[in-house]
DNA sequence: AGGGCCAGCGAAAACGTTTTCGTGTTGAAA
DNA sequence: TTTCAACACGAAAACGTTTTCGCTGGCCCT
């Protein structure tokens, strides 16, 4: 087991001085070209690479983010993080990734963990919880300690940080007016609780559409699912009553339950009911039918995410207080479970 | 802003040594019940974390994994990621994500980038690259420099170390031999290149199940993907040839492909044909008909690995020179995208 | 009064770098 | 022969910890 070799080791080996070892391998003219090229290639000989640690502490820099989001298994979280890593791996920068698994607590540990030194800032998108209790102050508190933020897709309003984010609204305004281009006019709504902010702002955008075509809008098409398990159900009442035409579900479980769901009550999607998903993922893709949907595209997402945290790392000398809010545009793509006119 | 506060601020504010500061935190008896309460309120005031960098640098020690796959956006690895991080934060250890896009150089870059002290041992799956040129030279490197090293999924014989797998071959004969039961003899294979050592093993279950049925392989029946982008005619060459009444792929995207396509041929899931998949990802429990499949638990290889990984960390004392390779047990989950008699 | 012991604290090394500054030697100019 | 600059290199500080060891003063015992 050959162990790696240090500076210390090469200088007493060579019979020099550290600062010879250093200097030579960084190729200062102070050095003589002797020295220089024997250092050089001693260092090469026993394949010298300098401790990450070490330059850490000195350049009080890790070349690191930190990635704390909800959780992974999930096709649009896993796509903000291959392009966070793509435009962190363009810059020199590595990525620790930890998962709050939609708690506020592990969002908070996990947050303080890494804020000792372990990373030079921060990406995230907040848990389940953490919007429901509306607490943030282990955010600020990082802020304030001077390492930049930047929070994406899940949001608030009650932090100042760089974000970025789609318009949830108008993307789900642009869906459910395309239904009701189409000709329906019961159109349900699957959506999240309203903590949830972007689930809240998808049900804003709906209600939106159905006001400004002068559709009522009916209680009973709007469900709001609190967690995944038991969300069969509520969705098979609906689709039983018999009373939508179309759907706009606001994440592709929910879509593709509905689906499931129709088709065990013997109605063919999209020939009986019409419906049109959120997040271009596997599943929108690969179902029978395909799935109509708004596209979020979360490489750019993250990619965006990334260039905003590094260019503020990058440009620390004035503190430029600006922050803005990123918007990266979403479309609707049309698949096979909406019937066109 | 309110920077970090370190051990030499308290120390100076309150008119002590740096060391008695630090004795004090760590509740030594050498302290005074005094000092020792004045530091502790000082610092608790101040919230005083100490720096993990600079704990690095002294126990050599970082309490990091390095994770180094593929992709990530990719059901299997993501909840592979998501077992590796429970067992990391269980022991308290993070995890730094790279991703080798498949390429041979990124994963030799991402490995010594990381080998420079940031980790203290690596998890990892090799990429179809590393695999196709044979080349290890890196992993070893690492291994010599005394750092544990657990692989995942795609392995090798050539480097030793632990490992995690399924018995990708005892599964594929499985999955083939289940066909088989239910009265099919012309059982088609989609399958990867050779290289790819899983799908090599796979393609040996496939032709092992054959054999031991009696049944004559037919390579017409078996076709051999290079990249996804151009699978589609290949799979529908062989729905054409309306030559098989079985399919097995080797993973799930290659499944529910072949479904669509049979779908486009007016070829009925189950009724005409019976597919069988590999992987239980999002696709084979959401796509219709959803598909019967090998269910390789991520979870549970991701736990393994990481717990393996951190076995051999803290036993650091006596080089256990023991390697062992772990084999996760596999199961068949039948779905309805094959007929059962 | 002298010796020894113990409580309580500080100095310093160590981890591996980089960088500033100082120092010694050499050669040439005065 | 003296002086000065240039060259080549080394010492040391700094980043933030932990830990070993040594020092001081007070107390008790003889």
């Amino acid at each position: 087991m050959r162990k790696k070799v240090t500076l210390k080791q090469i200088a007493r080996e060579l019979d020099v001085s550290i600062s010879t070892v250093s200097k030579s391998l960084r190729d200062s003219h102070e050095i003589s070209e002797d020295t220089r090229l024997k250092v050089q290639a001693f260092a090469k000989l026993y394949n010298y690479k300098p401790n990450n640690i070490a330059l850490s502490l000195k350049n009080k820099k890790t070349k690191t983010i930190g990635i704390i989001i909800p959780e992974i298994v999930h096709h649009f979280f896993a796509t903000v993080i291959s392009g966070i890593e793509q435009v962190a791996n363009e810059n020199g920068y590595n990525v620790i990734v930890c998962l709050s698994d939609e708690s506020f607590d592990k969002e908070v540990i996990n947050l303080e963990m890494l804020a000792n030194g372990s990373t030079d800032g921060f990406i995230m998108s907040l848990s389940k919880e953490t919007q429901q209790k509306k607490d943030f102050h282990h955010i600020q508190e990082v802020i304030n300690q001077g390492m930049p933020v930047v929070l994406f897709d899940r949001v608030t309003n009650d932090v100042f940080c760089d974000k970025v984010i789609i318009d949830d609204k108008q993307a789900a305004f642009d869906a459910v007016q395309f239904l009701i281009e189409q000709g329906f006019k019961k159109v349900a709504l699957i959506t999240t609780v309203d903590y949830v902010s972007v689930g809240k702002l998808r049900t804003d955008g709906y209600k939106e559409a159905l006001n400004s075509n002068h559709i009522a809008i009916d209680e009973e098409l709007i469900i709001k699912i609190e967690d995944i398990e038991n969300c069969a159900t509520k969705i098979e009442n609906l689709i039983k009553s018999q009373n939508c035409e179309a759907i706009f579900a606001v994440n592709e479980l929910f879509a593709v339950t509905a689906i499931k769901i129709a088709a065990q009550h013997n109605l063919k999607v999209p020939d009986d009911i019409s419906v049109i998903g959120f997040t271009d993922g596997i599943i929108s893709q690969f179902s029978t039918p395909s799935i109509s949907t708004v596209s979020q595209n979360g490489i750019k997402m993250g990619r965006k995410s990334a260039q905003m945290l590094i260019d503020r790392l990058e440009l620390e000398d004035e503190e430029n207080e600006q922050y803005t809010t990123e918007i990266i545009e979403t479309n609707l793509i049309i698949r096979e479970s909406t019937t066109t006119k």
